[in-house]
RNA sequence: GGCGGC
DNA sequence: GCCGCCAACATA
């Protein structure tokens, strides 16, 4: 976009009687920069709608939906149409209609791009950001087209993949039924032959056929190949205009540029350091005292095996900080059990980071919270994981025995056990706080820290009125 | 674990 | 293979 032309141009009106010949698709590598006038308030309109875009595609996979699926695509068409951003839904199906507003919508997809290319180059935070946001939003509209589609795609942008022919594809039937991961009906599926360079990741997870020096890349996978174009070609442009970033300064669209990434970064400053420090010696006492049987049990685990999984040190170690335990203290209680199963110079080089970065000493230096219940409980674990809830992951006998273990009344126990296969595992929580302190949580249990620290002040009232 | 860089 | 960076959100 050449915004350092005269500036008169800005205020002539729009001519666009060549739009149908520039956006017959929609999806677009974005090579060529727009080359038509803008007025300064369609200028910013159309920067916010993306950032809008954007924000609604990265709420939907924090809301929990997995990527690129049914409930993911429904969400994100959902608050797209709330927001009332109808343009960005009309890309999304599988033909491309060449009416005036398929024009439209795809000049605002355009344009709205190249202006948060200026936006989004300024550091390496932002890049990254918008990266992944442009790889997504591109991923989402290419998986909602037709085959149809993706071949006038291909041939618009002159991406040299063609199906194998029917014949070649009876010669290797055997094979590409064998070596193609995923559900596919071989005869209704297309087979495109990829230089196996530039589908690596396939190659590398043997997810597809690889034969003299081609990969036989399904339709359903096509999208990697020309994604990873994608993704190297705009990673490479960002530096460029990063570097060139001089030339579109201009007092007129500076502060939407510079401000536009504070409309979705938000209002996340909150700290706080009011929690009294914990002493690690301490920490075995505490987890059997105080901890709520999530934190325990990792806690346990933890000093059985001497290792857990990414998940687990991520949501332990912010409980951990959650109660007051001290940056170097935590760096050597981690220390000391993972070096039972490895040398130091490992646990440094693969696991330090990490912890520097839950106490914000590094990045973007930001104090995470730590995990709610909420969060611990919907989270689901896979084998040799124990990050998850007990009430929710646990056999139902097995929390029963665990709690007798812990010396709650068989009674109790079992009305707890009834509670979590019904699956209110906070209200189990809950009571099993109860029984185990003699009196219940005050609001109930909703955060693992909450259960602490409602455990400790429990602790204090009682020593206080002894005296 | 995911993403990203070499 | 080496490395950096991220996630969260109760709460009186
Ligand atoms: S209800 Fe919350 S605190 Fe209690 S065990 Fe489950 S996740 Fe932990």
């Amino acid at each position: 976009m050449d915004f350092t032309a005269n500036r008169r141009r800005l205020n002539q009106p729009i001519i666009n009687d060549s739009l149908s010949e520039l956006y017959r698709h929609d999806l677009n590598m974005y090579v060529d920069p727009p080359s038509q006038s803008i007025s300064l308030s369609e200028f910013e309109d159309i920067a916010l709608q993306r950032v809008q875009l954007f924000r609604i595609i990265e709420q939907a996979s924090l809301k929990g939906h997995k990527l690129y699926t049914d409930d993911w695509k429904e969400c994100i068409k959902g608050d797209l149409s709330k927001a009332t951003l109808k343009s960005f839904i009309r890309l999304m199906q599988p033909y491309n209609g060449q009416t005036e507003a398929d024009h439209q919508a795809r000049r605002i997809d355009h344009i709205s791009h190249f202006i948060l290319r200026v936006a989004y180059c300024r550091s390496e935070e932002l890049r990254r950001w918008f990266l992944s946001r442009e790889l997504e939003w591109f991923r989402l509209k290419f998986s909602e087209k037709s085959a149809e589609s993706i071949r006038s795609f291909l041939e618009l942008y002159k991406l040299s993949y063609t199906p194998i022919s029917d014949e070649e594809k009876m010669e290797l039937r055997e094979e590409l039924t064998q070596s193609t991961s995923g559900i596919f009906v071989l005869d209704t599926t297309a087979f495109y032959k990829v230089p196996f360079t530039e589908v690596c990741p396939l190659v590398k997870n043997r997810r597809v056929l690889l034969k003299g020096g081609y990969a036989y890349v399904p339709s359903y996978e096509l999208v990697v190949p020309i994604l990873s174009k994608f993704r190297a070609d705009l990673s490479a442009a960002l530096t460029f205009y990063n570097r060139r970033l001089p030339l579109f300064d201009d007092d007129r669209i500076n502060p939407l540029l510079t401000n536009l990434h504070r409309v979705h970064t938000g209002n996340n400053y909150v700290v706080r350091e009011n929690t009294d420090s914990v002493d690690p010696a301490n920490l075995d006492a505490y987890s059997k005292k105080h901890f709520p049987l999530c934190m325990r049990h990792m806690h346990d685990v933890l000093r059985a095996e001497h290792h857990h999984k990414h998940q687990a040190r991520l949501t332990y170690g912010l409980f951990l900080k959650g109660i007051g335990l001290l940056y170097e203290d935590a760096v050597r209680f981690w220390r000391d059990e993972f070096t039972k199963k490895m040398d130091s110079g490992k646990f440094e080089k693969s696991y330090l980071y990490n912890i520097k970065h839950q106490y914000g000493k590094v990045g973007r230096m930001l104090n995470y919270t730590p995990y709610s219940c909420m969060k611990i409980i919907l989270t689901n674990v896979g084998p040799g994981e124990h990050h998850g809830c007990p009430f929710r992951n646990w056999d139902p006998n097995f929390i029963k025995q665990k709690l007798v273990e812990g010396g709650i009344s068989n009674e109790n126990a079992n009305e707890i056990k009834e509670l979590a296969s019904g699956g209110h595992c906070q209200v189990a929580c809950g009571k099993y706080f109860e029984y185990s302190h003699g009196k219940a949580a005050a609001n109930g249990i909703n955060h693992p820290n909450q259960y602490f620290e409602e455990s400790v002040n429990l602790e204090k009232g009682n020593a206080e009125s002894k005296k």
